[in-house]
DNA sequence: GATAATATACTTGTATACAAGTATTCAATT
DNA sequence: AATTGAATACTTGTATACAAGTATATTATC
């Protein structure tokens, strides 16, 4: 690949095709704007631009038209890009799981689950400590993934992980440009995340619920003006660690 | 495509890809059990069988692996099919959506809706009245997908498109398999339909709720044996029409 | 006979070639 | 000047070729 990389290296699996190094970059193009609204993209274009033939290219475009950031037309990808109100709706489905996955927990073990969850917080704190934000964004992303994981759905962790990618692309942007902008969400969201752990340990619905959205709150109200501004996006698109 | 086709042709975009028909027709057969489980499928010779080329075999592949309906591995696809507890779950998630999709509804204009859903409705009797049971299937299906997507909620939406492939083989066979068994569930489920619309109309909660619901009792829990009775499914398999 | 090395027949990932279809351009004709 | 029509430069869908890697089977060696 070629030109400057958005997305963060250590989110991609160690041996990880052409095809997927293609989605997860031009995913991360697209919803940072990098790549605008509307734009014709061909696979021939594209197999030039990264250096690598259609194979791959045709692989990444199916995989985005799935995740509606694309549309496959007879001439040519659209771009359709992410708009607030596609954001607003990702919570929703967020907030679907997240909501069956609480509900089912109350009715199951979960010491083995907090002493993960612990242990994903603690990384949390040094990557704030060490001021790694991509890989705060990457943990905290691992961290509710994990509590989803532990009601062995199947369903469930398919429609969460048909929705991670796109959402794990918001969260990173979201958190690149809170660290340039106000260094002390950081702790807040840490602190949330305490309070989801302290409410799963007591198993009591309202506690957890409540634990719960906080953290929604906090996370998906803080960034508004990120989409709309497009300087603030080049800033965060373009951040690279500390 | 060579063998006999177990996917019914009219459920096809017109202009569909070979990659795309395969998709189907491989969903098909691992669903209804003709492609067992742990079946070790590899791209050549599906290209073989089928008599294709490797690349549309890939694109299909690539599909049904995201349904999670088989493994791509190192040397070769390994089929892992749909467990009955597979099929509990999917309704979980066809109830989570369903839910969502009422709440909003009761604070819509829904004319144009109960429009719709007459027509489809009609449609499903007379392709009762004719014995065109998969016809019958997609309807149904078509049915549910006009009410989730007259909210406009593109996530709803794109977990619905997602479901909807496993989802409409799953009624498909189910459907062609009371139709030998118990001619008289068509019938319920036909004035489920009209008890929805009713509810609807009405636009009060727990009356739409438990039209739903009710509805939701009779589609799930009624052809159980036929997931585990490999004669059943193999009658539901080859059935062709009346 | 048991084990190690090699040969082989597979597998996928990527590159490329070709066919069929579509938008565009530009010139000829009315 | 407007419109038709052919040439062209694109597009995708499919087939095929090649490289790199893996499992299996066979052979050679002890």
């Amino acid at each position: 690949m070629t030109s400057k990389k958005f997305y963060p290296e250590k989110g991609l699996a160690f041996s990880s095709s052409m095809g997927e190094r293609l989605v997860t970059e031009l995913r991360m193009r697209i919803i940072s704007q990098a790549i605008q609204k509307e734009t014709v993209l061909s696979e021939n274009q594209l197999a030039k631009e990264y250096r690598v033939s259609r194979s791959p290219v045709r692989e990444a475009l199916k995989v985005l038209e799935k995740e509606q950031l694309i549309r496959l037309e007879r001439m040519g990808a659209i771009v359709i890009g992410i708009s607030e109100t596609d954001i607003e709706e990702i919570y929703d489905i967020r907030l679907m799981i997240e909501s069956f996955v609480i509900q089912r927990l109350l009715h199951s073990e979960n010491d083995a689950l907090l002493n993960e969850l612990n242990k994903i917080l603690e990384m949390m704190k040094i990557a704030i400590k060490y001021k790694d934000i991509d890989e705060f964004s990457l943990k905290d992303i691992e961290f509710h993934e994990t509590i989803i994981k532990s009601i062995h759905h199947r369903q469930i962790m398919m429609v969460w992980t048909h929705l991670r990618p796109v959402m794990e692309c918001l969260i990173i942007l979201s958190m690149r440009y809170r660290s340039q902008v106000n260094d002390q969400d950081f702790n807040r969201i840490l602190k949330n995340h305490e309070l989801i752990i302290e409410a799963l340990a007591q198993k009591e619905k309202a506690l957890i619920k409540e634990a719960f959205f906080k953290n929604f709150h906090d996370v998906q109200n803080k960034a508004e003006d990120l989409w709309t501004d497009p300087e603030m996006m080049k800033k965060a698109r373009e951040f690279n660690g500390s």
